[in-house]
RNA sequence: CGGGGCGUAGCGCAGUCCGGUAGCGCACUUGACUGGGGGUCAAGGGGUCGUGGGUUCAAAUCCCGCCGCCCCGACCA
């Protein structure tokens, strides 16, 4: 992309109602412009970030198994009668009505509508284990929408649902869903720590928030130090035993506030983190719950009706992006992770009009995109210092600067963001270094 | 919803106390000069001062209502 044709209002100065720094970062990297509180306009720049991480979730979830879906936005208020949710919901959700007077729903989430799909499809054991699941918008009426994408009122949620026949097969499901979780995340350049959350009246230890850690945390979180350190699982065989790496991640000490058990934690000792967290993804068992009010029953093998177990998963989507700025910034601004980022490399003509540089320019550019790398190409008449600013500002992984002196002597600078280092080297140098690893 | 703060040009702000017809920096436009880390010089454009009403010869400024946004709290992916 040309950056002087891509829109992409930077700012230099901050907005003054951004308090927190994924926030601040978003709006004068021109990825997100607000449209009412706890609402927002995604621009080119951050809807390749979102667009980025949709996919890393949508590969992982594929992976172990769960099946892509859409249900709608709008829901009929009818199926949240039935599941006894509409009257205890409460005024979060948005509520209404037609033309005709029904009352009508913009989804906060999707239980009732995933068993509703559920039950009018599948009769038999035979036909389960499922999982679907879907990347879609919610909307959670806020009472205080704050810390930009954070905590909106509108988000991008990838919400699972798993359907088995037994307690004991649905915590495979489970199981499915959180390695699915650690792999995830890892992947994002996120270190979430799965932590024993509160499963509500339900019951049982079938939930687990997963944590990124950072200070702008909304919660105290406390975990075993280890936790940060452990390498997420390879090649997983999902159809195997997963119980094993569950374990091996559930053993350890992890807590948020409410669930947090002071005299355990005290044991760790110097081994006990103590910090703040944000929760990007929770697992959820809660068994028969809506299964059996909305009558979604399966044939046993002995010919018996049994309610479905059912499972939900949820990671937010769009929250993640925030959450990466918030774990991966510097100074100057973004430091977006290679699998994440919009843009692979920003290409900087440090004086447009010069021939060597541009046509040394359009060279590479033709090169890395056919290599397979997304290019930002800084094209714009503009200072050498305001390129410098800006590309740092959106956070690229590779800055390749072009600049007469360097041209006549057929050398071209290459700098890291992460690290700052930087290296001169050929042009061919350059392009074979950055086409050569995959990411 | 309780408490606090803010609304003046795209962004950051001054002006409001003490009423006299709107200003600064950045951004933007044009030209020249420039060119290796948020340029220089010159000339420009852009604002019903959130909104409705009131007081007054006169309102960004004083009074009343409303709307919006932000922060702390209760609630949550």
């Amino acid at each position: 992309m040309r950056l002087s044709r891509y829109f992409l209002p930077t700012l230099k100065e901050t907005p003054a109602e951004a308090q927190i720094v994924s926030h601040r970062l978003m709006l004068r990297a021109g990825m997100i412009r607000q449209h009412a509180a706890g609402i927002y306009n995604w621009l080119p720049m951050g809807t390749r970030v979102l667009q980025k991480i949709e996919q890393i979730v949508r590969e992982e979830q594929n992976a172990a198994g769960a099946q892509e879906i859409i249900m709608p936005t709008i829901q009929s208020g009818e199926l949240w009668k039935e599941s006894g949710r509409y009257d205890d919901y409460g005024p979060e959700m948005l509520r209404i009505t037609d033309r005709h007077e029904r009352d009508m729903l913009y989804g906060p989430t999707h239980e009732e509508v995933v068993t509703d799909i559920f039950r009018n499809n599948i009769k038999s054991y035979r036909d389960i284990p499922k999982n679907l699941y879907q990347i879609h918008w919610k909307f959670r009426d806020e009472i205080r929408p704050r810390f930009g994408l954070m905590r909106g009122r509108e988000f991008l949620m990838k919400d699972a649902y798993s359907f088995d026949i037994s307690y004991e097969r649905s915590k495979h499901s489970y199981n499915q869903m959180f390695v699915a979780y650690l792999r995830t995340f890892a992947r994002m350049g996120l270190k979430a720590v799965p932590m024993k959350a509160d499963s509500g009246p339900i019951g049982g230890d079938l939930s687990h928030e997963f944590i990124v850690l950072a200070d702008t945390g909304e919660s105290a979180v406390f975990c075993h130090k280890e936790l940060l350190e452990k390498p997420v699982p390879e090649n997983v065989d999902y159809d195997a035993d997963l119980q094993p790496i569950v374990d091996e991640w559930t053993s350890l000490y992890a807590a948020t506030d409410d669930m947090h058990d002071a005299s355990a934690a005290e044991k760790l000792g110097g081994q006990l983190v103590s910090a703040r967290g944000i929760e990007v993804g929770q697992t959820f068992h809660f068994g028969t719950k809506y299964s059996v009010p909305m009558k979604a029953l399966v044939a046993g093998p002995g010919g018996e009706e049994v309610p479905a177990q059912m499972g939900s998963y949820g990671i937010g989507v769009s929250r993640c992006v925030a959450a990466i700025i918030e774990a991966s910034h510097d100074e100057k601004g973004i430091v977006w992770p290679e699998s994440v980022a919009p843009f692979h490399v920003g290409l900087i003509n440090l004086k447009v009009g010069d021939a060597g540089c541009d046509e040394a320019c359009a060279n590479i550019y033709k090169a890395l995109q056919s290599g397979g790398r997304d290019v930002l190409y800084d094209d714009r008449d503009e200072r050498a210092g305001v390129k410098f600013a800006d590309v740092e500002l959106i956070g690229l992984p590779w800055q390749l600067v072009v600049g007469p002196k360097g041209i006549e002597k057929g050398l071209i600078e290459l700098k890291r963001r992460d690290t700052g280092a930087r290296e001169e080297l050929s042009v061919e140098a350059a392009i074979a270094k950055l086409t050569a690893s995959s990411s």
